[in-house]
DNA sequence: CTGTTAGCGCATTCAT
DNA sequence: ATGAATGCGCTAACAG
């Protein structure tokens, strides 16, 4: 059985609420006793333990990060980054993964509340009213990311824009017969603005247009299939934009099967820059995300939202298309 | 605030000790208090105080899981199976990562166990003997998994042996002069035992040498530089082993800047299969490891040992050589 | 500086 | 089948 206060109180001759002292406040102790108490401790291999502190204190020093996916390397960074500004401020983080899934999602949440999480990270601003209200019950703060939100406190980018931006890039090579690979759109709010915004690129431009649109699954098989659908769109497209870069790479699989020459014949671009865009062959033209920018700001934000502190604000974070050899001029007829 | 126990209780006109045994031991309760119990719940949105309850029972119905990095795709459907596992059983997960840290590692074992860990998932058996004595301290079972261990119980495969088969299957297209990218191999027992396995291999072939040997990182850039590095052996190799998949494909980046052909001029192999061997081009020779049969196992065995059942016992899974196209024949001098 | 005391929220006897 | 009472290990006033 694992050792109490109690046990190492009596061993060091003084009260429990000494022992808890020189663990928490070592200052509030006088240098003798607290010696004497800390040789206790070791002496009997004392652990906290836990539950009873959180339950005593209500203090948990723990926050929650709930991720889509543990394969899809576009989050690894960046809470990889968060993880480390929390652990600077002394807080341990709890993560869970979903697997897409809502129902998952909000099972994780309780867990992680259960465990004692004071505030959480999410991905995305998309989900059911449940688990906001779930969470507002709870009265517990929360930050998302990967995107920005008007109603929450948000620490990510602008998905439209971002896309908007991409299909700029693609139509000022001359592409105008345009396909979109999207991931899937139910409750995925990064999916649904992505296709929003190559929606609105192109209907900027008198001539082009949107040949063919699929929904698939965020994985290298899903985008080869994709490829394999929207090339059978009349016109067929001369450039295929991808919900993310699994998709895109999958796409090129399947263009390297089929014997379609890329970016000569048809050009692909993704979405996140993982490193897989820069590996593929042709390397593929995608948008960087600020990952790791976006879980070091994730964590203060969330860290000032659980202090309580005020003036808290989401924040905005830009940005960047990377042109690789995946997109092309448009061939010529 | 979040409520408690004793406002669901209140709320459904019950005492606490019902509200308790609808949660925990249902079949104890009549039918008609279960449900008006059940509604309190629901509309209070109560989630169980965790900390308490860990405190009065002792129980948490939560392991642990803690993997060396988020960004290597290595581990995610290992885990993801391993948690659907759990969760049939009603068992949560708590997962941490350690950026191939030892450190970082003992402090998520701790952390992890103070929120509740009643088991842990590790990966790999190298580590500090004072991990190991720390866990042996708290008691805890845990499982050691992508290694085999005869000392601690284990569910993997052999390194060793699948790095040896790969390099019989190298040696089988006529090369000898041999070059590894290994990764970093301080307290990584993957890394060791596989580099282990290719000089055994080597060993068996007369006329077949290592002529070069690199450690790096796992990342993309660091096995571009290996790759830099080893090509510069005299004689220089006409087969590079690298530790995985993600040397493997950072290694054929630098290849074709350097415009070194694979595999006609050089063959490259990796090691795991993740996703990424298969999108490279050329697509990359490497070994296919049970990951999700891996993870399932896991789950098997740490909850029997955890339940204290007896005859719970290591496991040993088989990898396989994945033939692609960036493994070729020696060529001609 | 240190001890005493009173809960924190829950599971669990023991009654009824 | 349900309620009342006890204590898990700890922190936080409050005294001294």
């Amino acid at each position: 059985m694992a050792s109490t206060l109690e046990d190492v109180a009596r061993a060091a001759g003084v009260s429990t609420a000494t022992v808890s002292r020189v663990l928490n406040d070592p200052d509030k102790v006088a240098h003798a006793t607290r010696a004497r108490v800390s040789e206790a401790v070791e002496a009997l291999g004392y652990t906290p333990n836990f539950g009873a502190r959180m339950l005593a204190s209500n203090r948990t020093n723990t926050v929650g990060a709930i991720i889509p996916s543990l394969s899809n390397a576009m989050f690894a960074s960046g809470i990889q980054a968060f993880q480390e500004v929390l652990s600077e401020a002394g807080v341990n983080m709890l993560l869970g993964s979903t697997g897409y899934s809502d129902a998952e999602e909000l099972r994780q949440i309780k867990t992680l509340l259960e465990h004692g999480a004071g505030g959480l990270l999410l991905i995305g601003t998309e989900r059911p009213a449940e688990t906001y209200a779930y969470m507002a019950r709870r009265n517990v703060p929360f930050v998302v990311c990967w995107a920005t939100s008007e109603q929450y406190l948000s620490v990510g980018f602008d998905n439209t824009r971002a896309a908007f931006e991409m299909t700029q890039a693609v139509l000022a090579r001359g592409h105008r017969d345009i396909a979109m690979i999207a991931g899937p759109m139910v409750g995925n709010d990064r999916a649904t603005d992505r296709v929003a915004g190559v929606r609105a690129a192109i209907a900027q431009v008198p001539d082009a247009r949107l040949v063919h649109l699929v929904e698939q699954p965020y994985r290298l098989e899903h985008g080869a299939d994709g490829f394999t659908a929207v090339m059978q769109a009349d016109p067929p497209p001369t450039a295929i934009i991808c919900g993310n870069d699994v998709l895109a790479a999958g796409a090129l699989i399947q263009a390297r099967r089929d014997g379609v020459s890329v970016p000569d014949q048809v050009s692909i671009v993704g979405f996140d820059d993982i490193g897989l865009a820069s590996v593929s062959a042709p390397a593929i033209t995608t948008v960087r995300v600020p990952q790791i920018e976006m879980g070091r700001q994730a964590a203060s934000v969330l860290l000032a939202a659980i202090a309580g502190r005020d003036g808290v604000v989401s924040e905005t974070l830009d940005t960047e298309v990377i042109l690789r050899a995946s997109l092309g001029d448009v061939p010529r007829k």
